[in-house]
RNA sequence: GGGCGUUUAGCUCAGCUGGUUCAGAGCAUCUGCCUUACAAGCAGAGGGUCGGCGGUUCGAAUCCGUCAACGCCCACCA
């Protein structure tokens, strides 16, 4: 086919073929009487951009919802976005600072108002990329967690939870982060090891006679100015004397008890612990123990507040420097020691957290976590790989309450309203705020302007959580006809390192909302790293562009490249290269399209032999990697059916096949034949079709008449027909023969177009002759010839082979060649006798596998037998 | 500190229920080819004591124990 290029243009062909999809809704599914097959995506932030792990990921999730389509299930990957409350406002942040405009000078409504400006300027951009991709979404359905059904969702929800005890408000010792300026959960806290110092400070102690101290180590000095107390282990001989005594805060002055718990370590440091209720978790426990002051001596930003009574103002990093050098100049530092301990940073804007004592909502988690944990353990919900239901069993078996309250205004607003004479009431709007709020108070005169709501709004994960449930309204319209027939969801798609913040909290919700698990499969990706194993980053600058790499590579080419080495939750090594071969594929099987399309038939000609015997062997072929594939699919193992379909088209079919089929040069093709390849380059197309998208709708529309509006998308996965082992077995004997010859020609240095024949030392070929003929150009093959010790040999099997070769061929090479191949038989031979003569291995090993050592002895025993007389031929030459 | 995982060719990884000529694939390397679909290609070749040690077994890359290295998750030792 002439107007083919010899090579695939993938940009031409990728827009027009997603357009393509869109234009005739391809993409769209509402329920029917089909099965589904529901994927929801793991929104992305809503002004993030793609980067690897997205490409993974949705590739991933494109392929088993194409997969599924083909499948003839009613296949729908639901797309959508996430606000990412923090990442979010923090960059809304960064702009208006940019433009000298604090966010503390603005109202809520007017900083809402830049945050909507903002998202509406960069949502979205990453759905755009990923059609760049090839991802089938229902673009139609694209939800975002703050619009109106999820938002109302959330609140609703919220209210339930309220209502069933679940959610309270209380003063808790939360993890802070003094940039964003909010309370954070548990898991948004990364804790990372740090080369730090222990100082140890002198505390006096009052009224001592003999004007002794005791020394307290301490990673954190600037903290001293909120000590309380100083706390010793009661069984520690060395303190007894202590008790009842007080101590003097060092630089600070203030008179502070000692107490006595078991809780401190009397072997670590020095046994003296300074306790800071407000700004140790520990510390809070002790002060609550033993009822002590707290004073919280920073300020939401880290700074030193007032109650600090020193430096104040000052930013806690610097204080923690002053006050060492402050200290050492009053002479109450004892010493210095270098020290390694792990250090809590913010997921979010990657500063170090502070333990804050603050009034925040939190969910009770023990009594809705045991059917979502009870799910996993018994494979209801499955994990891909296994592995991962540890690390879900640990987290789900002790989890704390949740902290689901952020001091940000970008998310939703918890649902609360403060009532002018204290307390609150908690509603789905206002008007019931208000109602609620007469009835609890008494007070009918009550308006909505005494109600203050709270300003605080919900974590991201608050509204994730539901994703499956919400996409489908399933919150607050819980028997519509779309929860019912889409939920539960199939398969989920994501990293690991969300297990804790999404997965397990949608396994929750779904028990806990809709009575069902959310979906049946979690398929866990690894983590895209950079050839060398690094994680990407914008900072390392090794993260490639992906739409660089889908420009030029092609889509197709990018998804092959990474799926080839993307095993289920196995980190993938990405390197460029990758992709590159991905492309060079897509070029294999154009060009092999391009051969197939540019046979022309001849009417009057007759299926030649070499033909039946390909057809007949692909066939069977085919049919092997079909149920090959459809295994590894439904295993998930993905990259490994993706390799099967590869080897199939690139080996079996293009090297193997098209060569056997192939007619000779000016000659045309019978018509028998070419329908028979085109009908398998069909069946091939359409199971690489999940892949690679583009370049098998592109091909497939060309590989016969469609009609405007068919799609591949929707063509049946090929099905398996018998397989007829027989086949297949004498083809490979017919493939080493031919590589054997091939290898012939190749320690010769004899062209392929010299015409060679072969002599087969035996009474039977047991392979398909014309195909041998014609792969190894050969005039005839002799079967049942004698010996030719002036032919170039080879075994196959325990079956002889000679290459007359005129004379040509190396005495001498040939010996050394035979000696050495007969030096490893008689070691071989001599590992299988010793085992046979194990009579313990024949009296234990079953039968078949005693047969086969019999086999092998009497094969090699042959083969001994007839490289020895090749030897002695040659030898007498 | 606790738990989980990994270790197989130069690199990235398969190898599932212990036994088929089981030690494999892709990439990289080497050799020869601009052969008529494809040099983004074709044909051929080399390369590993299966992390170490010990055990179970007739038989171990595979099962068990142990050690080592690396990775991940969890945990309130200042």
């Amino acid at each position: 086919m002439s107007e083919l290029a010899t090579k695939y243009n993938p940009s031409e062909v990728e827009e027009k073929w997603y357009d393509y999809w869109l234009k005739h809704n391809l993409f769209k599914s509402t329920p029917d009487a089909r099965e589904p097959y529901t994927i929801v995506i793991p929104p992305p932030n809503v002004t993030g951009v793609l980067h690897m792990g997205h490409m993974l990921n949705n590739t991933i999730q494109d392929i088993l919802t194409r997969r599924a389509r083909m499948e003839g299930k009613n296949a729908l990957w639901v797309p959508g976005t996430d606000h990412a409350s923090i990442a979010t406002e923090a960059k809304v942040v960064a702009k208006l600072a940019d433009e000298g405009i604090k966010k503390s000078d603005l109202t809520r409504e007017e900083f809402l108002k830049h945050a909507w400006a903002w998202t509406e300027k960069h949502g979205g951009i990453i759905l755009k990329q990923l059609r760049k991709l090839g991802a089938s979404c229902d673009w139609d359905r694209t939800a975002f967690t703050l619009d109106e059904i999820r938002s109302k969702s959330v609140i609703k929800v919220f209210v339930d939870l309220y209502n069933k005890g679940l959610i309270y408000r209380g003063v808790r010792m939360v993890n802070w982060d003094p940039a964003a300026q909010t309370a954070l959960s548990d898991e948004e806290v990364i804790y990372q090891d740090e080369h730090s110092k222990l100082f140890y400070l002198k505390y006096k102690v009052v009224d001592d006679p003999e004007g002794r101290y005791i020394i307290v180590a301490t990673t954190r000095p600037e903290t001293i100015l909120g000590d309380t107390a100083v706390c010793v282990n009661p069984d520690d001989p060395r303190y007894t004397w202590l008790k009842g005594k007080k101590v003097v805060v060092p630089m600070v002055g203030r008179e502070v008890p000692i107490i006595m718990d078991s809780y401190v370590e009397m072997d670590f440091g020095t046994g003296c612990l300074k306790v800071t209720p407000a700004h140790d978790v520990n510390d809070y426990m002790l002060g609550e123990k033993y009822n002590l002051p707290v004073i919280d001596i920073f300020n939401p930003d880290g700074t030193i507040a007032e109650a600090g009574g020193m430096y104040i103002g000052k930013d806690r990093f610097d204080v923690r420097k002053e006050i060492v050098e402050d200290l050492k100049k009053a002479g109450l530092v004892e010493k210095v020691e270098d020290y390694d301990n792990k250090v809590g940073y913010s997921e979010r804007t990657k500063v170090v957290i502070e333990p804050k004592l603050s009034m925040q909502w939190f969910l009770k988690m023990s009594t809705i976590t045991p059917p979502a944990l009870d799910a996993v353990e018994t494979d209801e919900v499955k994990f891909y790989p296994p592995k991962f239901k540890n690390t879900y069993r640990h987290w789900m078996t002790d989890t704390k309450d949740w902290c689901i309250s952020r001091q940000l205004w970008w998310g939703h607003r918890i649902p609360a309203w403060f009532l002018p004479e204290g307390g609150f009431v908690v509603a789905e709007t206002e008007e019931e705020a208000l109602k609620l709020a007469k009835e609890k108070t008494g007070n009918d005169a009550l308006s909505l302007a005494d109600l203050r709501q709270d300003s605080d709004c919900l974590d991201t994960w608050f509204s994730s959580w539901l994703w499956p449930i919400s996409l489908f309204n399933g919150i607050l319209d819980p028997d519509n006809e779309e929860i019912k027939y889409y939920y539960p969801t199939s398969d989920l798609v994501t990293a690991p390192d969300i297990i804790f913040f999404w997965v397990a909290r949608m396994i929750i919700a779904g028990f806990e909302f809709e009575g069902k698990k959310p979906f049946n499969s979690v398929y866990f990706t690894g983590i895209v790293r950079d050839k060398i194993g690094r994680k990407m980053s914008k900072q390392l600058g090794n993260s490639p562009d992906p739409l660089e790499l889908i420009a030029t590579y092609g889509a197709d080419g990018v998804r092959m490249g990474m799926m080839m080495s993307a095993p289920a939750g196995n980190d993938i090594m990405f390197d460029d290269k990758l992709c590159e071969n991905g492309r060079n594929f897509c070029n294999k099987i154009w060009n092999a399209f391009r051969l197939v399309k540019g046979w022309e038939v001849n009417p009057e000609a007759s299926q030649p032999e070499v033909a039946k015997q390909a057809i007949s062997w692909f066939k069977s072929q085919l049919s092997a990697t079909i149920v090959e594939v459809n295994d590894l699919i439904s295993k998930f193992r993905l990259s490994e059916a993706l390799t099967a379909i590869f080897k199939l088209f690139r080996d079996d079919f293009s090297s193997w096949y098209l060569e056997m089929v192939k007619p000779a040069y000016g000659e045309k093709i019978d018509g028998d034949t070419l329908r028979v390849t085109e009908q398998y380059f069909d069946a091939l197309l359409r199971l690489l079709h999940p892949f690679m998208p583009f370049i098998t709708e592109e091909l497939w529309q060309h590989l016969a008449d469609r009609r405007e509006g068919e799609s591949i998308m929707y063509a049946p996965v090929p099905e398996a027909t018998e397989i007829n082992a027989d086949d297949i077995n004498r083809m490979l004997r017919a493939q080493e023969i031919i590589t054997a010859v091939r290898g012939v020609r190749a320690a010769k240095n004899l062209s392929p177009k010299e015409v060679l024949s072969l002599n087969v030392i035996a009474s039977e070929l047991n392979a398909p002759e014309a195909v041998i003929c014609k792969l190894a150009n050969l005039s005839a093959i002799n079967i049942g010839a004698e010996k030719d010790a002036a032919a170039a040999s080879f075994l196959i099997g325990t079956t002889e082979f000679n290459v007359p070769l005129n004379n040509k061929i190396d005495t001498a090479a040939e010996i050394e060649r035979l000696e050495k191949e007969k030096a490893y038989l008689e070691g071989f031979l001599a590992s299988v006798m010793k085992k046979l003569g194990n009579e313990r291995f024949v009296n234990n090993a079953p039968a078949a596998v005693v047969e086969a050592e019999n086999k092998k002895r009497s094969d090699a025993e042959s083969k001994l037998a007839a490289i020895a007389e090749t030897l002695s031929a040659l030898k007498g030459i």
